[in-house]
RNA sequence: GGAGGGGUACCAAAGCGGUCAAAUGGGGCGGGCUGUAAACCCGUUGACUUCGGUCUUCGAAGGUUCGAAUCCUUCCCCCUCCA
């Protein structure tokens, strides 16, 4: 063993805070260790902002350690404050279980599965969370936190001096998860807790815990919160959330998020989303800003949908932006042919192609000239599109902008 | 419990009887410039429309009025000070 995981964690960017940095390295570096993240079911499936903390499990794995993946069925039924300005809805079950079936399959094109020794262990806390008996929780766990402490952590904090308020379910939030790593410490020997800087307050929760209950040493290590240069949280696109998920978000505006990164964050992306070695970023950090945009477009994309969506991708941009034609890969809808014969107007055929919902908002973006058919800009709102319209392959271009286009077919 | 202040569109914040679908700023969206970047400039930002208008919005419910975001009543929520 080496000391080389938190070395290169540190120059890839993913270091924010660590409980005992040097002690952590000197444990994994005498022998492979265990480590968890806990990843949130909220939602159907992760997106970017949680690519980071993959790529943590992904960097344990190549050093010789073995992740724990933390789907928290139990924890997502109590919802994190953290950064929180309101209480979540609360999920069913049914759709708890369904999210963390979903959200598992991201983790197995991430990691490494087939080495037993490092291949990701998956853990729900409901297995204990659920069942936990409440005068023992008390007792055995609920003693080692103060109130006056729990008071003075951020998630609570924030909330209760901005008059949000904050139900007593999820203000016992940290303490559950402090009683997941204590867990994981017991029954799977692991000794690390990475999250995102969010996380921190829970994080040392956690390793306090450990220390209080079994007197046993162990670790916490958190990641910056990415902010894009721009100052936004890195995540959204022109479509929405940027999903790890192909059914989505397509592999194709998958490849654009990253192709339309800020020229500041490019060379970070390179050494955060990407498996390039740092050797080799340093190489070539002086080439063409638009060429390494490619080139995390095509790394990050590969690493998620394979590199044959990945070339799939960049060559439907060149298509798309360099010539102006059709790439095979840009998002299409079917329409029926008899719904265009008797002429159909063009605010109900983008409508149709759902790349706007409203009416108006169609009529204004025309009147701006936004919207364009076949790379001809719509001058009049009152365009009707005939058959005779839809070009010898039997399908028409429709765009919004100069970013999102949608091929038309017929059927 | 007492005394004040406040709840307005995605967010912040004006408006305090008609000219208010509601100033202004931010954000979003579209256009221009460019490199599918940034910065900057312009336009736009409730829904539907035969482009004449029509409908629904200013914490909630009632009321006054020809007419209410604006006045009155009740209720809900928040903030500050006092106890």
């Amino acid at each position: 063993m080496d000391k080389s995981f938190l070395t290169e964690f540190k120059q890839r960017e993913y270091y924010n805070q660590c409980t005992d940095f040097d002690a952590l390295n000197e444990f994994m570096s005498a022998k492979p260790i265990r480590a968890y993240i806990g990843f949130d079911c909220t939602a159907k499936s992760l997106h970017v902002g949680s690519l980071l903390q993959i790529m943590c499990l992904r960097m344990l794995q190549k050093h010789g350690h073995q992740p724990i993946v933390l789907l928290g069925g139990g924890t997502t039924r109590i919802g994190d404050p953290s950064g929180k300005e309101e209480t979540r809805k609360m999920l069913s079950d049914k759709e708890i279980e369904s999210n963390i079936k979903n959200i598992k399959k991201v983790f197995n094109i991430f990691l490494k599965t087939s080495n037993t020794k490092i291949k990701p262990i998956f853990v729900n806390n409901y297995k204990w969370l659920g069942k936990l008996n409440y005068i023992k929780f008390l007792r055995e766990i609920g003693k080692h936190f103060t109130i006056n402490k729990m008071l003075s952590f951020d998630s609570v904090k924030l909330r209760l001096d901005r008059e949000q308020s904050l139900s007593y379910m999820e203000f016992n939030y940290m303490i559950l998860q402090a009683y997941d790593f204590l867990e994981l410490n017991k029954n799977k020997n692991c000794i690390m807790q990475i999250g995102g800087s969010d996380q921190w307050g829970n994080i040392v929760n956690g390793v306090e815990l450990i220390k209080r209950y079994s007197g046993k040493q162990s670790f916490g290590l958190t990641t910056p919160l990415i902010t894009l240069a721009s100052g936004a949280k890195m995540g959204k696109t022109e479509s929405g959330a940027v999903w790890l998920d192909k059914s989505l978000l397509s592999s194709y505006d998958y490849w654009q998020f990253w192709r339309n990164t800020d020229d500041r964050d490019v060379i970070r992306f390179l050494k955060m989303f990407t498996d390039l070695s740092l050797k080799k970023i340093d190489e070539i950090k002086n080439n063409n800003i638009n060429e390494l945009k490619i080139l995390l477009a095509n790394e990050a994309t590969t690493m998620l949908h394979g590199k044959l969506s990945a070339q799939k991708a960049e060559q439907t941009a060149k298509s798309t932006f360099e010539s102006g034609s059709i790439g095979e890969d840009l998002p299409s809808i079917k329409v029926n042919k008899k719904e265009i014969e008797s002429g159909i107007n063009i605010i109900d055929l983008v409508v149709l192609s759902n790349l706007l919902t409203s009416k108006s908002e169609v009529r204004r973006i025309i009147k701006n000239r936004g919207i364009k058919i076949n790379n001809e800009t719509i001058e009049d709102h009152t365009l009707q599109i005939f058959l005779k319209d839809f070009k010898n392959k039997n399908f028409v271009k429709l765009s919004l902008g100069k970013k999102k286009h949608v091929i038309i077919k017929l059927n």
